[in-house]
DNA sequence: AACTATTAATAATT
DNA sequence: TAATTATTAATAGTT
């Protein structure tokens, strides 16, 4: 613009460069306010020299409004954005996965300790005392069954033993007037394979 | 710059605005953009027109990535990017709350069947094969169990019957020959308050 | 949209 | 670094 046109490309000079940025920037910043006031526009500018400085402007409010409507105009999300979008649905869907499983467990606890598919959610707390009381309710129930079929079979051992006896007083009395008739070899003489195993009452 | 100097101010012609704006908005873009080739800087400018239609340059990148580095040398994350960084970290909290409950949850299963503590991890697949090999497990054990009992029970009731025949018989030959002697008595009268309900067997 | 008179920007110089 | 100046570039108003 003056003293001789400019080429399009970088100037070499450091020097020259770097006052033809301050000029040039303050320049382009003063266009952009005029743009703005004369036609009623709403700009955005940044501007960062080679150095890694910046420089801003943002006339009708912050570059911060300025680029938010920018990226809502612009139709939606940055990339970033989209990431961390998809990194918070992914994680839903983790949790989701999850819960999903833990439900699946709980049913499974439930299931076993009551033998029927049961409803509702049980917190972590919950289950430890479930646990726990499953535990203690499968040792009870486990040991009363026992003891009521270890009766039975005790009061029939007594049975046997107390019929035994009274068949062999009544032998010997028949055997007193009769001889032995051998009435009693009959009953005794029965197989008996399936002896009960003491351990299977331990509970 | 031509024709007279401007006034400072939003030009009231609509007319004159919009041509206004045209011819400024194209050398402001110019303008930035052999700053940019000039002096080696990025540069981003954006423009609304008083109307909502968006204009923008970019150089040396896109406007995403200017905006980001722009954001990133403001000093830090913006409002929506915060909150969603702590919607992730959030989620990854909850993640590994499931997890570790899941954890909890697979070590009981694993405690309940096994009935040790064990250690390592295991599939949602591999819970589901062990739920139901665990419900196979027990009823086998069970079914045996009361199978021996059961057998045990109805050997011995069998062999009460059998003494009782025999005893009834005895008593018949002592009665033939000393009358009615009451031993039998004796023995049938024993209290049988324990009887096993059908139902026990039921597993 | 093209033209042109005029102002504004600025490269080179001091 | 800042002011000056010669020159080019931008553009307001006009056609």
């Amino acid at each position: 613009m003056a003293r001789g046109k400019v080429q399009m490309k970088r100037i070499e000079n450091p020097v020259h460069r770097q006052v033809s940025f301050c000029k040039r920037r303050a320049g382009l910043l003063k266009k952009a306010k005029e743009l703005s006031v004369l036609c009623d526009a709403e700009i955005g500018l940044i501007i960062f020299s080679s150095h890694g400085k910046h420089y801003e402007l943002a006339t009708k409010g912050t570059m911060q409004g300025l680029i938010e409507k920018y990226v809502k105009s612009t139709g939606g999300t940055d990339q970033a954005d989209q990431a961390k979008g998809k990194q918070i649905l992914d994680s839903k869907k983790e949790i989701n996965l999850l819960k999903h499983e833990i439900e699946l467990l709980q049913k499974g606890l439930r299931y076993m300790s009551t033998g029927e598919a049961g409803s509702g959610t049980m917190t972590l707390d919950e289950l430890h005392v479930l646990e726990k009381n499953l535990e203690i309710w499968i040792y009870h129930i486990r040991s009363a069954k026992m003891e009521i079929m270890f009766k039975e079979i005790q009061l029939l051992r007594n049975k046997e033993g107390i019929l035994k006896e009274a068949n062999g007083f009544l032998q010997q009395k028949i055997d007193e007037h009769y001889g032995n008739t051998n009435i009693i070899q009959m009953v005794t003489n029965i197989p008996h394979p399936l002896t009960i195993q003491s351990e299977i009452y331990q509970f």
